[in-house]
RNA sequence: GCCCCUGUAGUUCAAUGGAUAGAAUAGCGGUUUCCUAAACCGUAGAUCCAAGUUCGAUUCUUGGCAGGGGUACCA
């Protein structure tokens, strides 16, 4: 609709004041006016000197008068509202009806695909509440991109080496006693990171005994025996000590399938990993081969620097004076390495935004290098999550587990649903991924509701809300439109009929009319917050029109019909937008 | 010091430069012989400060103030 009105207005424009426009914006006409979109015509007044009133008067005049979708018009000062002849909105409805899809365009293979990675961890410790604002974003974004057609390989990059890991392996070997997720009954990841706790109060312990023995602060931390163990370990490791390999593929293997439980649970998967113990090397290489080529430049210790003053930016460090690599190598290797695997034509990285300027330096030296598709890496930089004293930090035990949260949620949603008592006829089994399904949908909607440049507050002892502009208060409306299908039989099959609309239903039309806008948005501005937003909308104004509007008690069987079919719509479109998400949505609550 | 991000009801979030700044939650007051009250309806409450650009600024610019992050031979 929105297109075939901007011509005519530029048409109208034309013909009546000689004048070329650009594609006129329209917008959503405010709720308490009459009308249904709004042409704003300050900006042409200014170039046609005269009174807004009269230009939008006579541009209103036009539309009526040569386009049968306008049935009305009013002015307001600059503003022309438009008031939409009924029967479009009514056909509209026909129109989508049939497409359970509708507003997710299909994935077109024959386009170049975009990469996502997300995740990323270190194979040290469990994933916490951080990582799952990462999971949740990187999800959600590629299964966007995909609504608008753009094939995407979602990817993670796992930090499986480095010193961080020889910590908690040399724990684990010291302290360990031989201990198992089996034996232990942890999950691996958990198990992990207990010995990665465990290194850092040796760690201290080791500190604080140098220092009462005469050492300086400084000089205890470079000299604490366990230290100097673990940096013996990564040696050995570079070495491929046959020892230290064993047990670090063991302890990995362990975190892995803590891991894969973890993200099974939170609904999010990859098409393919990249360890950062396979790609470190190629990284030293290319920066090794830049060196040749003069692109960077070695001090007189023997580090290796990209000079990015020219660019605006500093010096950045791309080898060790020793020879070994630092993060942003292996980056340079990842990237190289995944545009010659796959067939992609850009790459997105969803890394929390204390990593801006890192993505700079990488973007820039990929550039640097020579390689095209540098112009098309993207940083979807996002917000921490922090608690009401801070940031989390893993060694300090201030951080939310991730798979805790998640049991937690599901807790509050059993309660919750125990207490309202609507599920007879649910077995158990039901009822269990029935609590799953709210629990993390509430979780989901809560980080993902959220712009993701900003800081997200969560405080551990304010439950997530699970009534208001919540992820169940839109599974909840689902479930009772699911409700009303069951009940109404065939109804939703049968053609209708009818010649004009509560205002109710107009609205409810409307916004199943802005779905595919919403996704464009979203997939442009790399927000899902857009699609939460949208949805919430919907399903508030679904519900305003469910408490006041019989529908299988409706008089007519024609208006039955219709406000069945529009229910059905609108719980397409939930699901739909949910799917974005990566919440699933109950037939029942 | 320099660089980046964020400041909106008590709280958590919205608002392509457009009309009287929307919601939720907490507060107060209503709605259940009727399709699920995890719902609906009403009420009260906010743009950090100061200039500037503009017909019009929460939005853009500049300067403050506050919070967070970065500026590491950590990742």
């Amino acid at each position: 609709m929105e297109q075939i009105l901007q011509e005519k207005i530029q048409e109208a424009f034309e013909k009546l004041y000689d004048l070329k426009t650009d594609k006129p914006e329209l917008q959503a006409t405010r709720k308490d006016f009459e009308g249904d979109i709004t042409l704003v015509v300050f900006p042409y007044v200014k170039q046609l000197k005269k009174n807004p009133k009269d230009v939008a008067e006579t541009i209103g005049r036009y539309l009526k008068e040569n386009l049968p979708l306008i049935k009305d018009f009013n002015v307001v000062g600059g503003f022309l509202n438009l008031v939409v002849n009924p029967d479009y909105y009514i056909d509209f409805l026909n129109r989508i009806y049939p497409d359970e899809t509708y507003g997710l365009t299909p994935v077109d293979e024959t386009q170049k695909a975009l990469m996502v990675e997300y995740s990323s961890p270190n194979t040290n410790k469990p994933l916490h509440l951080g990582h799952i604002r990462n999971n949740l974003l990187g999800h959600s974004i590629s299964e966007i991109y995909k609504a608008t057609g753009k094939p995407v390989i979602k990817t993670q990059i796992i930090n499986d080496r480095g010193i961080h890991i020889c910590k908690s392996m040399l724990a684990w070997q010291k302290f360990g006693n031989g201990e198992t997720p089996k034996s232990s009954g942890m999950k691996g990841d958990h198990l992990a990171g207990k010995y990665y706790v465990k290194f850092d109060q040796e760690y201290k312990k080791q500190i604080k005994e140098l220092i009462e023995k005469g050492k300086s602060e400084a000089e205890a931390k470079k000299e604490a025996p366990i230290l100097l163990e673990a940096q013996e370990m990564l040696r050995k490791w570079e070495a491929k000590d046959p020892e230290v390999m064993s047990l670090w593929h063991k302890m990995n293997g362990w975190v892995y399938e803590g891991f894969n439980e973890t993200y099974k649970n939170l609904g999010v998967s990859f098409d393919k990993n990249y360890y950062e113990s396979e790609t470190y090397l190629l990284g030293k290489k290319v920066v090794e081969e830049g060196l040749q080529k003069g692109i960077f430049y070695r001090k007189s210790d023997g580090s290796v620097w990209a000079d990015l003053s020219e660019e605006g930016l500093d010096e950045k460090l791309l080898l060790r004076a020793d020879g070994t690599s630092v993060y942003i190598t292996q980056d340079i290797g990842t990237a190289i390495k995944r545009f010659e695997d796959f067939d992609i034509d850009s790459h997105i990285y969803v890394v929390g935004n204390e990593q801006d300027y890192h993505f700079q330096v990488l973007f820039l030296i990929l550039k640097k290098l020579g390689y095209d598709w540098a112009d098309r890496l993207y940083h979807l930089s996002y917000g921490m999550v922090e608690l009401p004293h801070g940031k989390m930090k893993s060694r300090e035990g201030t951080v939310v587990d991730a798979d805790d949260l998640m049991t937690e949620m599901t807790q509050t949603a059993k309660a919750i649903s125990q207490e309202l008592g609507k599920l007879e006829g649910y077995s158990e089994a039901e009822k269990q991924r029935l609590y799953r399904i709210i629990g993390l949908g509430a979780l989901k909607y809560f980080i993902l509701k959220v712009d993701p440049k900003r800081t997200i507050l969560f405080d551990p002892k304010k439950s997530i809300d699970f009534q208001g502009n919540t992820g169940p208060f839109i599974q909840y409306t689902y479930a009772r439109i699911q409700s009303i299908l069951r009940k109404a039989g065939d109804l939703k099959d049968k053609p209708y009929q009818i010649k004009s609309l509560e205002p109710k239903e107009k609205e409810v039309i409307k916004l199943l009319e802005a779905f595919p806008q919403a996704i464009q948005s979203a997939a442009g501005q790399q927000n899902p917050g857009i699609i939460a937003n949208y949805t919430y909308d919907l399903v508030k104004q679904y519900n305003s029109f469910y408490q006041s509007v019989p529908i299988l008690a409706a008089e007519d069987e024609k208006e039955r019909i219709f406000r069945v079919k529009l229910s059905k719509k609108v719980g397409d479109t939930i699901k739909n937008a949910f799917q974005l998400l990566g919440i699933e949505v109950p037939e029942r609550m």
